[in-house]
DNA sequence: AACATTGGTTCTATAATAAAACCAAATAGC
DNA sequence: GCTATTTGGTTTTATTATAGAACCAATGTT
């Protein structure tokens, strides 16, 4: 009995996570975001088996989120780069984040923060908006399913 | 070799994903953010192991994203609710739908899309806000490692 | 040239998941 | 009030995924 697949399924967020895939794939793009771009890299921050992380980065690239090139810099070992389609995930990284350093923050604080670089501090909520582009209040947010 | 956990990882995002949990338990969260509430609500959704299912909605409500509540409405079928440290995963859900809805889309379209009620129109991509609450340039992202 | 590191692959053991069968309690229909 | 159906599971079994270790060739370092 193999694991279900979300790929047929119509909804946007369970097409999302059979493509971005289980568990792993997220905190290597996580890592990405960090700046990691090498096999090693992703090894040593996540202490994670090698075959597991080889098919990780397997699947990702497949899918389109990473990109495995060869650099002109002299190195003959790939890197993984964060393509478009990867970066753009950067606003789910943030939710997930921010959430977590209000629910699910470590004893000693997060390893790491969001910030805005002109002042260094932290950066606010994201924020939901409205169709005007202003800030959407909680009775506003609605849920409409396709009509077809 | 049981499945390594990242609940002792300091990142909030590990600790998130660790908490959430895997794969379907992100969907359930879903459709309870889309108005299910009973055992069968979730069942017939999603199209889950009932076994599955069962341990997830305990995992949900044991890390208290989920409230198993006997209502005083007659029943005595238990019903599921979002907590507040569940319902406050809406903005993640919003980034992952956004992105789904360029990224991942289905060839009949998206199963629903979040509205402002007001006008019915889709809402705009999530705002990242720099420390002054203005639209944050991207170039002024940044992330700083914990010091300690 | 010798050694260490990198980026894997292969193999085996264990855990997680799916599917099906089963069941008691609750509810609905008559 | 009696019967049938639905609900909310649990148990059992089969299969898949994951972790860990050992191994290896190519690359990079001293």
């Amino acid at each position: 009995m193999k694991q279900k697949s979300f790929a047929d399924m119509r909804c946007s967020i369970a097409r999302s996570l059979e493509m971005i895939g289980p568990w792993w794939s997220f905190l290597i793009l996580r890592d990405a975001f960090m700046g990691a771009t090498r096999f090693k890299d992703f090894e040593r921050s996540l202490g994670i088996a090698k075959n597991t992380l080889s098919n990780r980065l397997k699947l990702l690239v497949d899918n389109g989120l990473l990109s495995k090139d060869v650099e002109p810099d002299g190195s003959k070992y790939a890197k993984y780069h964060l393509t478009e389609k990867g970066r753009e995930l950067f606003p789910v990284m943030v939710a997930i984040t921010q959430w977590g350093g209000k629910w699910a923050v470590h004893e000693d604080g997060p390893s790491f923060e969001i910030i805005d670089k002109r002042t260094n501090r932290n950066i606010p909520p994201l924020a939901l908006l409205g169709s005007d582009g202003q800030p959407l209040p909680e009775e506003a947010i609605g849920v409409k399913p396709a009509s077809t």
